[in-house]
DNA sequence: CGCCCACAAAACATCGATAATTTTGCTTAT
DNA sequence: ATAAGCAAAATTATCGATGTTTTGTGGGCG
């Protein structure tokens, strides 16, 4: 009764395997919040939480421990990975360095293909931007669409990836920080500065107005982040 | 990957956990070649190779398979990584970004114990490099730890884990070209220039020295490697 | 003669249970 | 009362066994 199965449908990516679930679920939790820097991760509990074995939530858990999301402390189990003032700029540093590469080549051997889907995904990222009733969850999407769209061109698998988990770890500080949204910021503006030096074709500009944009986005981050350590409300589960 | 701030050494003696013992075997195996590019890897053959269970050989292989070291394929296990003239390419050009950045910030904020331990990995380098018959062995281990010395005044704990991986990607490469070691170049002379240009805090002149290091070291080996791909004895196994 | 389907064998992914280790809580002596 | 030492409890790491998916093979049909 076990048909070649349905064709492959790119869209809604339902992970083949119970680690890939697990490892996806898990991921999105720590990126989202949900679970807590600092978090114990029982296997027990999150076995009952996910209803997922325990044999692929500790797989998952070590792929996660290699990106950098959890640590696996000896024979102590898993926690998620603390977030701290001094991490927030590392990993701020480094995505700078690594996107701005990555731009560069993107810019300098960008194709068609790359410029109008890159056009499209500015497209709809000034829609979702210029809405007066943010939909943070849409726009959150469309701000990754973007970011990948310009770095789509670049060469280099490589640096992709290293972008792809920085961006997400950075995007752990963002969520915290939109809910206690802030101080005045046009990141439109940003934005458009990066898009039109990126369609000029000018890779050093580009570079330039991103690197303002991410250290913009750190400042505003360490700002509540700072707030926060302050009072640590965190859940010590 | 668990490894602490420490410089490279080459064996941990005793792996606290099954784990990481699987994972430290597994890892060195596929720098050094004995397990080939490509080669499917059977979990119950590994079992009986290293002599442990199946649940730890999957969680090392899936921290390998976030580390770059081996792919994991949906449903059909684990391989071995390929290797390709492009994907050294990559490595290459990441590691000089990671690298040459983590140089200048090592030499712009070491401090005197930097220094001290700069000395002396260079000095044994040295000795090693004078050496009318070289051990291969000791060399390399030197190698790797005169880098992370040039290294180890950055302040940037990523950018170091980043520089440890992909060096370990490289050394895959590097270690098929020594088998047919070949092309005349005078390493210790690379070698002392990014030294002396340290030493003087000249972080410019020492970056470019260490590109120019990388992608001699490159070269060498694309060279070795294009060769053997035309006549690929890969073990398909 | 070749293609396709069905079946069998192998390998993978997963589960439940066991062994080993760490943490916690209690007792006792100073 | 406090700190050290021991014992129980909780939790982790690991193993052996079981279900599913994939792969290889042979026979039937066009």
């Amino acid at each position: 009764m076990n048909f070649p199965g349905a064709p492959a449908m790119g869209s809604s990516p339902q992970p083949k395997t119970r680690t890939d679930r697990a490892y996806l679920l898990l991921r999105a939790d720590v990126i989202s919040g949900r679970l807590k820097p600092g978090t114990k991760l029982r296997v027990e509990q999150l076995r009952a939480d996910y209803d997922i074995g325990a044999t692929p939530l500790r797989e998952a858990l070590s792929r996660l421990s290699a990106d950098g999301f959890v640590i696996s402390e000896g024979q102590r189990g898993f926690r998620v990975v603390p977030m701290s003032y001094n991490d927030l700029q590392d990993i701020t540093r480094v995505r700078i360095l690594i996107e701005t590469e990555a731009l560069r080549d993107s810019i300098e051997s960008g194709d068609d293909v790359w410029e109008s889907r890159l056009v499209a995904a500015y497209y709809r990222l000034s829609k979702l931007e210029a809405q007066a009733e943010p939909d943070y969850e849409q726009r959150e999407r469309a701000n990754e669409v973007f970011h990948s769209a310009l770095l789509a061109g670049c060469g280099s698998p490589l640096l992709l990836r290293l972008h792809h988990t920085l961006y997400d770890q950075h995007k752990r500080y963002r969520n915290i920080s939109l809910l206690t949204a802030t101080v005045p910021r046009d990141v439109h503006e940003e934005h458009r500065a990066i898009y039109d030096a990126a369609l000029a074709r000018d890779a050093t500009k580009a570079c330039d107005a991103t690197r303002v944009h991410i250290m913009r986005t750190m400042e505003v981050t360490l700002e509540v982040f700072r707030k926060a350590e302050e009072k640590p409300a965190s859940a010590t589960n």
